[in-house]
DNA sequence: AAAAATAGCAAGCAAGCGCTTGGTATTTTA
DNA sequence: TAAAATACCAAGCGCTTGCTTGCTATTTTT
């Protein structure tokens, strides 16, 4: 009697389609979960406290999912279908090639430190954790993710605007964006813009 | 009756001295913690699977540490005095600086990569897991590590060899680096050296 | 209006967890 | 050589864990 209606607009919530997730109580599950699983790392997460943080009975957390690793697997592949939808929009724009890698590092400084955004860091710090029937799931959408570093960084090597070969830069240069998720805090005194200006100034060669 | 006689030959156990880990049986357990703590993540072992390791009873280890905790920050600890030693001789060394700088990235890198050297990966996963009091104790020592790379990067970004302000290039090679313990497979077709001589060439300006 | 699907609650189970206890055999010290 | 310290084992305690079960209230479909 304290539940208000459920609105419930998205039809037999579709496993993937409500990437702007909180949507409907599933959402808000893998919201909770993401945060928690973020803050106290997967394992040390109980079911309870991701009930609890949305208010709800523990058991009832499973009528939505079967296991806490489909949970774990949807806080990833929303992680996942996000970053690659904002990853793929900016490779799409028609711009110079050192203009796409700056856009390119600033966007995903914000797929991993941006508020609310605790999926992918989840995924970097707990893939270890997830059942290997459920990377399968979703190792295509990260290939298509590294696809497009893949491209872009081979071209700025032919260009001379990367040092030594392709894949040493990319394995260089995303470590270094990924380790951030580690380190960074919001109110740290540098901007998520800033950061991302002189990580970009660091790696560029020339400019 | 099946076990052997243990020579133990240092006398108290004394919590840093034995920096060769596994002479008694003590650092057999660290040394298991930290292998186990790598490969499942701390919340996600055991006691039990640590004891099993090197056949002892699961309570038995609590002879010797009084908490699954006091185990982990022991690993942690091994690792930065190990990685210490190392770096400390390194930075030593009447080099010059470019020499150095490669040096460094080498011996980092062997810290983090080589075979049975487990304790930093753990600290660099885990650190979040360790409760507030122990990490007071390591911080020291962490922050004697950090102070040899400070010195080193303010120097070769004073000389023009890497490029930006220091703190984004400590912060961004430091990063590279410790995510190589992420994807970085000893049977992966690079070595430890190539890959070293690779980044810190990507790193460097006009070399 | 009846039937079916949706979204829970309340209670609890079996397994596993970190850790404790009481005891013992061996080694070291006095 | 007696006493103390060391390094365990065997058993198990109390609690937490992921998950299940039987049921109910609401909404949607027929």
């Amino acid at each position: 009697m304290l539940k208000a209606a459920p609105p419930n607009s998205v039809k037999r919530y579709s496993r993937k389609g409500l990437t702007m997730a909180k949507a409907n109580r599933r959402g808000e599950l893998v919201c909770a979960a993401a945060r928690l699983f973020r803050e106290k790392g997967y394992a040390a997460t109980t079911t309870r406290d991701i009930a609890d943080a949305v208010g709800m009975q523990s058991g009832s957390a499973f009528y939505h999912f079967a296991s806490k690793q489909e949970l774990l697997a949807a806080v990833m592949e929303e992680g996942l279908t996000g970053g690659l939808a904002r990853t793929s929009e900016v490779m799409a724009r028609p711009l110079p090639i050192v203009d796409k890698f700056r856009a390119m590092v600033r966007t995903h400084l914000g797929i991993l430190l941006e508020a609310g955004n605790d999926f992918i860091p989840v995924m970097l710090h707990d893939w270890g954790r997830l059942e290997p029937v459920y990377k399968e799931r979703l190792i295509a959408t990260k290939d298509g993710y590294d696809a497009h570093w893949h491209d872009l960084i081979a071209e700025l090597v032919r260009a001379g605007l990367l040092a030594g070969d392709a894949k040493t830069a990319r394995l260089s240069i995303l470590g270094a964006l990924n380790f951030t998720a580690t380190w960074f805090k919001v109110d740290g005194g540098v901007s998520i813009d800033t950061l991302a200006r002189r990580m970009a100034g660091f790696f560029l060669r020339e400019t």
